[in-house]
DNA sequence: GCCGTTTTCGGCCCGACTGTTTTCAGTCG
């Protein structure tokens, strides 16, 4: 069972004792337990076989939560959340989702109205039976339906790299109002490069607030406004995406970022610091009593309360506020070390460029050296080559070598590995090439047990230098693959074959946890891009991002070296 | 339900906006 399954049964859990009115610091206790369950890279299948007493080292993991934990790993089963549902039906558990709806609410609705599911809820507002119920009214039935509308077609967060494309835009036109503009800044969750995004946030310090508001609410993709006021505003964009923009005092600008950036959790995490120092931490700076110590910059705000500058890619509550009170915190990899790019396909298989334009590209973004890496014979939907084929491509490769000075192009192939194991070209064909990719794109539903010996006897292949888009996940549509992610970044360490960071905004694969996992353990990391066109070579900067999530440094990134250096470490010992 | 240099009880982050009220509860981030 995933960690995500287990944090999702707490959350739910949590829900459903907020509807039935149970103590509100209980409910917090399983979502924060939920939380940690989420951010932890070790899976807890295996800390519950290898020593379950360890789960109330977790923060947040008490004793209940210990028993709660190892009950549903070993029977796939929360009778606590089965017997709430009894109570509180699933779907109507699934309204907390709308927005607007609290635990309240929804109680009332279903207590009074007998409301059970979004059909019950929408018949009600028709109606109008919501408004004539107490703390309810004719706006609020509206927003209701309303808001029902959106949670019916917009199920699902949006991705970084859509969410991105609208963040910049409506930054863009907010900034044409230069005159009164003194800063504007992204924060929020894609702030922090979070892989999907429910909603954007924009911090800005504007001299004449209600203008700035009215361009806001007046920004052509807005559909609506949903909420307005002079510190506060927030439209929603014809795609579905809620923007919300708040104004703020240049003098606070700081402190308002951190608070505006998040996580929640790190948040909560560095206001308790602050509490514990006599301190008071909000989005107008750092108090002490009446009096304000920081608030102008990021930094001195955490200086304030006795930590160092944390990245906002870190901002997870993952050991970030410990490392930074330690002094203990890395020094993130960052998009301008990236030398080269060792994934991408061209024309001969289901690229849509030539080897040549790739390259050319690649020069373009200052890259020093690439791989192309067709698909092989058993990707057939992606036409991908067989040896004899492989052969032939390898010889074009080399003509473009010699013809582009400035850039160096590797022989590289994307090598299908196949159910036993083996790879999908012959040892003879793989000696050819520079570099050796190895990944699995079928039967992905194996037995943790069968994923794991499928993975671990592609890496006995001596010619195997990288593992790509190790988990196989596509965020939103596919599940990753069960293997076991420590027993195969053990062996990537031992046999020096490096795990990919695939950059494609539909995989970031390896994701952020498992970055820092692979980087616990010792593993190393290659950033790719898997573009299939030259416009994709921009995804690196997603990639980048994740890594950033995880905790990577340079040093802990194989394609930040240059070229001499990289094929030293990649060669297999 | 969790947690602990005021530790086994008694706390648990802070503020804005909305819609319903007539001083505030609910929701959100």
């Amino acid at each position: 069972m995933e960690n995500a399954e287990i944090a999702r049964m707490f959350e739910r859990t949590a829900d459903a004792l907020e509807i039935t009115g149970e103590n509100r610091f209980k409910v917090r206790a399983y979502r924060q337990a939920a939380l940690s369950v989420r951010n932890l890279s070790e899976m807890l299948e295996h800390v519950v076989e290898d020593d379950p007493k360890k789960l109330k080292s977790i923060a947040g993991i008490g004793e209940g939560m210990q028993e709660h934990i190892i009950e549903i790993v070993k029977t796939g089963k929360f009778k606590k959340l089965d017997k709430l549902l009894k109570k509180v039906s699933p779907k109507l558990l699934d309204l907390m989702d709308v927005s607007g709806i609290g635990p309240k609410h929804l109680k009332a609705l279903h207590d009074e109205l007998g409301v059970n599911n979004a059909g019950d809820l929408e018949e009600a507002c028709k109606k109008h039976r919501v408004r004539e119920l107490e703390g309810f009214g004719e706006k609020t039935e509206n927003k209701i339906l309303d808001a029902l509308g959106e949670y019916k077609r917009s199920e699902g967060r949006m991705k970084l790299d859509e969410a991105t494309a609208h963040a910049n835009s409506i930054m863009e036109y907010l900034n044409k109002d230069k005159k009164n503009i003194k800063r504007l800044e992204l924060a929020g969750s894609l702030r922090r490069g979070q892989e999907t995004v429910g909603d954007i946030d924009i911090l800005v310090a504007a001299k004449d607030a209600d203008k700035i508001m009215k361009k806001f609410t007046d920004y052509p993709e807005a559909k609506k406004t949903i909420a307005k006021g002079k510190t506060k505003t927030s439209i929603l964009l014809n795609s579905g995406i809620q923007v919300d923009l708040r104004n703020i005092d240049e003098e606070r600008f700081g402190s308002a970022l951190i608070y505006f950036i998040g996580s929640k959790a790190h948040n909560i995490h560095i206001r308790k610091i602050a509490k514990s120092k006599n301190l008071k931490i909000s989005e107008y700076g750092v108090f002490k009593g009446k009096k304000n110590k920081a608030s102008r910059r990021q930094k001195d705000v955490y200086k304030a309360i006795g930590l160092k500058y944390i990245e906002p890619e870190m901002r997870e509550d993952r050991g970030e506020v410990e490392a930074a009170s330690k002094g203990k915190l890395p020094s993130l990899v960052e998009l301008k070390d990236i030398k080269g790019d060792l994934h991408m396909h061209t024309k001969a298989t289901d690229g849509a460029n030539t080897i040549e334009e790739m390259a050319r590209a690649a020069m373009k973004r200052g890259y020093k050296y690439i791989a192309i890496t067709e698909h092989t014979k058993a990707v057939r939907v992606a036409g991908g080559l067989n040896d004899k084929e492989i052969s032939k491509h390898l010889k074009k490769i080399a003509r473009v070598n010699k013809k582009l000075k400035k850039i160096k192009i590797l022989k590289g192939a994307e090598v299908d590995i196949k159910e036993d194991g083996s790879l999908d070209l012959a040892d003879k064909t793989l000696k050819e090439l520079d570099i050796v990719i190895g990944a699995v794109h079928s039967k992905f539903n194996m037995s943790e047990k069968e994923m794991t010996q499928r993975l671990l006897r592609a890496m006995d292949n001596k010619y195997l230098n990288i593992i790509a888009h190790p988990t196989g996940r596509l965020i939103g549509k596919r599940k990753p693959y069960k293997f076991d992610y420590e027993k195969v970044f053990k062996k990537a360490r031992k046999n020096n074959i490096a795990l990919e960071v695939n950059a494609h905004e539909d995989r970031l694969d390896l994701k952020d946890v498992h970055c820092k996992l692979a980087k616990e353990i010792g593993a190393k990391i290659i950033i790719s891009t898997d573009s299939h066109a030259t416009a994709q070579l921009n995804n690196m900067n997603y990639g980048v991002i994740t890594a950033r999530r995880g905790w990577l440094e340079k040093k802990d990134v194989l394609n930040t070296l240059n070229y001499k250096e990289f094929m030293k470490k990649i060669k297999r010992k």
